[in-house]
DNA sequence: AATAATTTTTAGACAAAACTAAATTTATTT
DNA sequence: AAATAAATTTAGTTTTGTCTAAAAATTATT
């Protein structure tokens, strides 16, 4: 069994190379965990050690499958849990990152099935995110971010891509949820920033923030 | 803040402490805990610093006022995780006390107070025990043990006094849960052991079994 | 009351996970 | 290609929670 600083570091690792499949270098790490570039390398060739992770010196790290699979389930765990908070406790979507970083460690496997049956085998958690299968199979779900369309579009929110209060709360002010839809009235070249209308309410929003919303692609 | 280590000796020393209110010995704390009694004297001077315990060497310890509070919330999370993982998750009551150790430790006092009002307010656990309240009052009733009855007595099962798997799995055997009714037919001097009536089936149970089965006072 | 047995504490070590400062390697500029 | 900058690793500490072995205090026994 793991640590949970360990368990930390995979699913940090996992999480930067989410996309780009690229190797992840220390000093990202460092950043996304707030440590040292030093505690990074120590806990590198720790993870190493126990093959976790495909590491060498000056070359970056990745997961190797036994690591991508366990990191795999610490985010079925995670968007369980938030799935739980949100729909069963009455947390709103903003609230409930933190708690499931807490509830993400919880070992029993029996556990979160149950919770999974529980819940109803959900594919999505409450922000849009698809929940790992137990077998480790993330749902794939064509969609694009907001950014990617053109003036004229009109589509509905299928999820967001940072789990972060500022983001989600700012988000709620917009009346922006899961489902809501939104039509894009002008893009500014400047900045990239678009005008859109939402709920029949026009809002500007940042290139950013429309980055971090995801479309149904069809 | 507290660690986990932190919070496990202040559950023992709750534990141990809980009917007879005297002063706890390193060699009982060590023992619960399976830690040897060097680490027990470390971690009482870590919590006499903390003001978590009144504790002078070679005299024994016992919880401060603030201890007892902290200790008694630890209680109340473990409990309230256990009402939810039988009454939600469908777990059977020997199941749950090892997952309930984790999840106790969960930080967030809201969720605790979510959960609490998405279970119904219980004031007591699957085993019986009572759940202290959020302001950290024990529901306090009046039981007996089993084996303080006589031959003749019928009454109903309140609830167990130890959450041990091997002991609640047996009960389960015998058919016996929270509600059952007992009848006394016959107790053995020589041992103390009880021949008991249960839903139509007689069974010989030791004295030790007896007196971690709680009977309703009347 | 003296001795033996038990309990508890101290002393000294160790592993985990973090740190800072210095050294080394890699990447970028000029 | 050499010099500089940036990233990474090593070396040496620190804190937390544990350990063993030895010393000290308390309790029990003769």
């Amino acid at each position: 069994m793991n640590t949970f600083a360990e368990e930390n570091y995979l699913k940090a690792i996992l999480n930067i190379s989410f996309n780009t499949n690229k190797k992840v270098s220390t000093n990202e790490i460092s950043k996304v965990l707030r440590t040292s570039p030093a505690s990074v390398t120590d806990m590198l060739k720790k993870l190493l050690e126990k093959k976790l992770v495909k590491y060498e010196k000056y070359k970056g790290v990745e997961l190797s499958n036994s690591g991508k699979q366990y990191a795999i389930n610490i985010l079925r765990k995670h968007r369980l849990w938030e799935t739980f908070l949100v729909e069963h406790l009455g947390f709103n979507w903003s609230e409930v990152h933190e708690i499931a970083e807490e509830l993400e460690h919880i070992k029993s496997t029996k556990l979160i099935d149950k919770l999974d049956a529980f819940l109803g085998y959900p594919k999505f958690d409450p922000h849009g995110e698809p929940i790992p299968s137990k077998e480790g199979v993330i749902p794939n779900v064509k969609s694009t971010s907001l950014d990617q369309m053109e003036v004229g579009f009109t589509g509905h929110v299928l999820g967001v891509t940072i789990d972060d209060k500022l983001f989600l709360d700012y988000l709620t002010k917009l009346n922006i949820k899961i489902g809501t839809k939104i039509e894009i009235i002008q893009i500014i070249d400047f900045d990239k920033s678009l005008i859109v209308r939402i709920e029949n309410i026009q809002n500007h929003i940042s290139f950013d923030v429309a980055k971090n919303i995801l479309i149904k692609n069809i």
